[in-house]
Order: C-alpha cells, then sequence, then structure tokens
RNA sequence: GGGGAGAUGCCCGAGUGGCCAAUGGGAACAGACUGUAAAUCUGUCGGCGAGAGCCUUCGCAGGUUCGAAUCCUGCUCUCCCCA
C-alpha cells in the first residue's frame, strides 16, 4: 500500500490531521509507529463513541503500527474538563480501577492485543514531586491556558474553574512525552490538549505529535455528544436486538455520519442508500446490521433485523423476551400487584412511575392493555405472559 | 484583607411566613400519528398508598413561630469589585 493510500484510509472520519505532510513523512520512516490514545476509566462500558477512535487506533495496528493505550488512573482522578461547563467529580482510586477492570476486555474485541502496549499514567504523574509540577507549570503560559473554549466560556459565564483543571492538559501532555508518541488519536473536544502535547513533546526535545482529530459521534437522541452519563449510547456490548433497535432510532441525519464514523462501508455507496428517493429507513437498517454483524455476527444481525420488523413495524407479540423472574415477596396470597411488579423488575423507577404509565396505556400483557394502575393478577396467570412496558420493554415472566 | 451578590427539583429559573411537592421553560417518559425518524397533538414528570391521605425535599446545622424554601444564628461552597 502506497503511503497515499494509507493516508486516503486514515482519513475517514476524521476532521482534521496536525499535520498530514508530517504523518506522510511518519509513514515513510518504516518502522512501527506508536500512536497513542488517552482514555479515561471514568465509566464502565465502551460506546459506539469511544469505538471510533478505537477503530481508528486499530487501522494504525492494521498497517503495521503500535498501539498505546494510555489509561488516565491519574488523570481520571482530575476529569477531563472539555465540553463540560462544569467541574467534574473527582473519582476516587476504588471506582477507577473497578472501570479499568470493566474496560480492558472489551477493548480488546476492537483492539489487536498482540500490537497494543498499556500504560497507566498514575506510573508517572503520581511519582512526580510537588518541585516537579512547578517546573512543569512554568513551561505554559496562564493566557495560553486560558484559550481554552470551555475555560473561556466558564470565565465569561462567571462559573467555577478550578486550579487543579488547568493542570489536566498539562498532565496529558506529559503522557505524550513519557511514551514519546509519534501520533495520538482523540475526539474533537481533544484538540486543544493534544496540541500542549505537541509543544512539550518539543520542549523535552522530542519530535512533536501528529495530531489526528476524530469528530464526536452524535448519540441517539441525536443532540448530544454520545456519552454514558447523558443514557443516549449505544454499547458494544448490548444484545443484538437492543443494538439494532437503538440504531433504528437514531435522526435520519445522522446515518451518513454513523456509517463514516463507525463502519467500513465505502461511502459512495452509504450516499447511494440516502439519495433522493430512497427511503432513509433502509439505510438505517443496513446500519443496524452492520453494527450488529462488526460486534456479534452477521447471523445475529439478520435475526436482530427479523425481530424489529416482526415486533415493531409489523406491532406484533415478540418472538421472545428475556426472562424476568416474579420476585416472592411481591406475591401476596398468590397475587401480584402489577405495579409493583414492574417496579421490582425495573421496569420503572417507582411503583408510582409505573402505575402512571398503566393509566396512559403503556403497559400490556400479552398484547392485552392493562388499565387499571392498581390491577392485580393471581401468580399462574402471569406465568409465561410478555409484560410490556412502554416500546421497547419487554419480559416473559417466569416463576421463582 | 475590605465590600457586594448568590446556593431551589435532572438542568435553567420563579417563589420572600400559611393558598408550596413548590409558577414557567427545557430535558425525560408515555399515548396518538409514523419508518421505535422528524414534525405535531395529548398526558405524566419526589416517594408510599386502591383512596382519603401520609412521608421526604428548596446548600449544611441549629433556632424563632401554631406554621418556614421564605425570618434569625453559625457553618460550607461559588461569583463579582477593590487591595
Amino acid at each position: 500500500m502506497t503511503i497515499d493510500d494509507q493516508i486516503a484510509l486514515l482519513k475517514r472520519g476524521t476532521t482534521e490531521i496536525i499535520s498530514e505532510a508530517d504523518l506522510a513523512e511518519k509513514l515513510k520512516l518504516g518502522r512501527p509507529l506508536r500512536v497513542k490514545l488517552g482514555v479515561d476509566p471514568t465509566a464502565k462500558d465502551v460506546t459506539l463513541g469511544w469505538a471510533v477512535v478505537l477503530r481508528k487506533l486499530r487501522q494504525f495496528q492494521d498497517l503495521g503500527h503500535t498501539a498505546c493505550l494510555i489509561i488516565g488512573d491519574f488523570t481520571a482522578q482530575i476529569g477531563d474538563p472539555s465540553g463540560k461547563s462544569k467541574t467534574r467529580r473527582q473519582l476516587s482510586r476504588e471506582e477507577v480501577q473497578a472501570n479499568v477492570d470493566a474496560v480492558k476486555e472489551k477493548v480488546f474485541r476492537i483492539l489487536d492485543p498482540a500490537k497494543t502496549e498499556i500504560f497507566f499514567n498514575k506510573d508517572w504523574l503520581g511519582a512526580m514531586t510537588f518541585e516537579d509540577v512547578i517546573r512543569l507549570c512554568s513551561r505554559y503560559t496562564v493566557a495560553r491556558i486560558l484559550e481554552r473554549d470551555d475555560f473561556t466560556n466558564r470565565l465569561a459565564e462567571q462559573k467555577p474553574i478550578a486550579m487543579h483543571e488547568i493542570l489536566y492538559p498539562l498532565c496529558q501532555g506529559m503522557d505524550s512525552v513519557e511514551i514519546v508518541a509519534d501520533v495520538e488519536i482523540g475526539g474533537n473536544d481533544q484538540k486543544f490538549n493534544n496540541l500542549v502535547g505537541r509543544t512539550l513533546m518539543s520542549q523535552y526535545g522530542q519530535e512533536p505529535q501528529v495530531v489526528l482529530l476524530c469528530p464526536l459521534l452524535v448519540g441517539t437522541d441525536g443532540k448530544e455528544k454520545m456519552s454514558q452519563s447523558l443514557g443516549n449510547y449505544i454499547s458494544i456490548d448490548d444484545a443484538p436486538n437492543d443494538m439494532f433497535g437503538k440504531t433504528m432510532s437514531i435522526p435520519d441525519e445522522l446515518i451518513e455520519n454513523w456509517f463514516e464514523l463507525c463502519t467500513d462501508v465505502p461511502m459512495d455507496e452509504v450516499r447511494e442508500m440516502l439519495a433522493e428517493g430512497r427511503n432513509p429507513r433502509d439505510a438505517k437498517m443496513r446500519l443496524g446490521r452492520e453494527l450488529v454483524g462488526l460486534y456479534h455476527s452477521p447471523e445475529a444481525a439478520t435475526a436482530a433485523q427479523d425481530y424489529f420488523v416482526e415486533t415493531f413495524s409489523r406491532r406484533s407479540q415478540p418472538v421472545d423476551a428475556e426472562d424476568a423472574v416474579i420476585p416472592s415477596a411481591l406475591v401476596i396470597e398468590g397475587e401480584v400487584s402489577l405495579a409493583a411488579l414492574i417496579a421490582a423488575l425495573e421496569m420503572a423507577e417507582s411503583n408510582g412511575k409505573a402505575k402512571a404509565l398503566i393509566k396512559q396505556g403503556a403497559v400490556s400483557l400479552d398484547g392485552e392493555k392493562v388499565e387499571d394502575q392498581s390491577a392485580r393478577f393471581g401468580v399462574d396467570e402471569l406465568e409465561g405472559k410478555i409484560l410490556r412496558v412502554g416500546k421497547h420493554r419487554f419480559r416473559r415472566l417466569v416463576l421463582g
């Protein structure tokens, strides 16, 4: 593969490469490049949004390069101010560790473990003395740090900026220095941090890293960036039916972008699917199949689509549903309150919410709508029936 | 160090002694319509309870009062101006 071909491949789904010429130079070296991606273990799932940069990293691996994955176990305790208009809560060591454990395995469903080095930035950042920190701080100016959008905005909005937050970019930059990165991949919101890395590297006598930025994947709500705290995400371990269903619920405007960032389908093909006169729904179905195929299997993809069409498009009873045991504690004289059951199965947040849902006609048993918010049913009557709450929540009731 | 402003439900933001579980907007959820899209209309939106109703919320801790988100005291935190 020529350098140009490689660049063309790597360029898909990026907003900016700083700079392309430097990247070409690096690629010409003919040695495996050290490609850095820093992640803060602030959550337990790998979302499609995160998968965007992981997949980019994987592309580098496929071209023979080394992925340097930096687990920000130190920086997670500061919290990246990126895009946030408020100070982030600091995580405890225990929380960070639990997240790292949960996420590690999932990451390797995208990355090639044989070409991955994992680092924990507490190893070097945690070892710095206060004196080291001060020396580091002296290399950067307050004015330059405050150039960051979110700092500027918070300042303008008279919102607090804590001292430790302005050190975040420096920490991340030190990571690049420490591992001598050739390239750093990041979401668009990381631009500032990544550029600080370049500055620090040259101050430490290193060749500055190339920065490759990917757009932030918009979440299923079509508005905010996909994030676990906002709940607008698809996890790479969502069950096939969920993954497909959630994909179908994204706004049409997102289809093209999701294809570009989350799949390998050639963009010509995508644009053809979305051409004037074609039903965007079909493109979305294809997107759903691609995603399920990527993280499960082609067979699962077909099955998920069939399930979707059967259950939602044709509005018939779901062919299958997760089993849910009727908690024996709820059974009084052989009967169960439906609202209490819905709450206990976490299909609604509380008893009161469950009742409200019933009243609104959102609850049905085997397709039969239940309207009485204080309805009680005999356990034997419920067994084997499919309880549906709202559009997407189903459980098959079984006895314990 | 001095002076001033402020902390309300998921978010923003009204509310200055009883009519406040707390106006309004946004978000979210549900129903209708659909392609589990968008737009639109309708409803719900602290917890428990079949219901009457009960309980817990307005930064934290005390106090005044028959009664406090609203008044007083102390504390914590934030912002602005001056030094």
